[in-house]
DNA sequence: TCTGGTGATTGATGTTTATCAATCTCACGT
DNA sequence: ACGTGAGATTGATAAACATCAATCACCAGA
């Protein structure tokens, strides 16, 4: 593994504060591999032999059971996915694919856990990480028990335009398909809730958004901090 | 705070290996309190004060939203809850109140991140109970997603007889109006999904239940360990 | 023993959401 | 430019689920 593959996820909060020594450790036996759109990564029920981190593109994390599936969140570079089977030396519980060209570093979850059990600031950074993923897992549950499904689409719009600096226009990141999946609805249903949310002032064309009338649909979103801000 | 009151808790995971001497800091400015059923413990947006653990009794997680409410978890002995909360000094995402009496321990969260940053192993151990409660909630949400009301009480059925030994016949330890706003429900629809149940050998008297038929339930409910297998 | 109140149940009805089938759109490769 | 195919949309229908209203059952307190 060539140190230049590897540095760019130093600057992640889980590795931030890692000695250079711990860092090789972790790394010694990684590797960064380039997935075309679709691979499947992992499986759920899998023994979790590695800590992922997507690097570039994208990765979907969704979950079968029955013969139906559900999306359960959409990574973007750089983020890891599941620590907490790693840690925990677990199977899966999600699957992974790729919905784009993806690099992705592999670290082998023995040397994660290793690492963890030496290395006192990683295993606190773990437990920041941990948490951030726990609160972002109950605020959803929330989400998804409290809300319609119109309401869930009004406020996943309003978050999207938080994360574009609150422009009024931006696009989509995924195919309607996987945020229909993600929002807990069909393709049909997330095509009709676009159309109810028109006299709320949502226009959207293809995968662009634009918000004419913010305070309407605001009012009929009733977004709160305790669901919709991720940082909290 | 008398140690007699607080020994108790030292058998948890969490608290196990911790040195006498950070035991002693993390429950010298404790409080051990008694509540009558119904007190609402803490609110979701609090800041999180303390670390809460049932000792005694019962307690429901729930969250509202827009003048709907929804029960997130039930909480018996010896459990902690809002660890997560606690650890990252943000507001609670989730009330608590008690379902019956119930003796309660509070340490302070000040305390406990004063412990978390000196104790090693209580980092560790404080990974391990969020990486816990993390693919508890995933769980749930798999459940949820992918499983209509009906699958999901068969399911909750056959994890109440896992949990009472395998038995046949256990009671229920949950009002039904609360059981239904976790299964995600009504209770007028929990009544009548109890009844769908029937031809598969559920029966359902109060709060007593009875599965005579379970290969019947078993092939209705298609079980899974990715979701209800609590240990994994 | 009565009685008030809370939760559970049942039936009737309405809303929400899924399913099915038929286009429609558009990017892509030939 | 021309098909091709996957995703998106639309309409019609059905299933799942919620709501509303009216009992019913039970138990804690007078």
């Amino acid at each position: 593994m060539r140190p230049s593959q590897t540095s760019e996820i130093r600057k992640l909060d889980l590795f931030r504060d890692m000695s250079e020594e711990n860092f090789l450790i972790l790394t010694r036996g990684a590797y960064v591999q380039t997935f075309p759109p679709q691979v499947e990564l992992i499986s759920e029920g899998d023994a979790a032999d590695f800590l992922h981190i997507v690097v570039a593109g994208g990765v979907e994390l969704f979950a079968g059971w029955n013969g139906r599936e559900t999306s359960m969140a959409t990574l973007r570079p750089i983020s890891t996915f599941i620590l907490a089977a790693t840690i925990r030396d677990a199977p899966y519980l999600m699957s992974a694919r790729t919905i784009e060209k993806s690099r992705v570093i592999l670290l082998p979850s023995y040397d994660v856990r290793e690492v963890f059990d030496n290395d006192n600031d990683f295993a606190r950074a773990v437990v920041a990480e941990l948490a951030q993923c726990y609160r972002a897992v109950v605020k959803n549950t929330k989400d998804m028990k409290l809300r319609t499904s119109l309401e869930r689409l009004a406020n996943y719009l309003l978050r999207c335009r938080a994360k574009n600096e609150d422009a009024d226009e931006f696009e989509l990141n995924m195919e309607k398909r996987r945020l229909a999946s993600y929002l807990g609805m069909t393709p049909e249903n997330l095509s009709r809730a676009i159309k109810a949310l028109r006299p709320y002032g949502v226009e959207v064309e293809a995968t662009a958004v634009r918000i004419t009338n913010l305070s309407d649909l605001e009012k009929l979103a009733k977004p709160t901090p305790l669901i919709d801000d991720k940082s909290l």
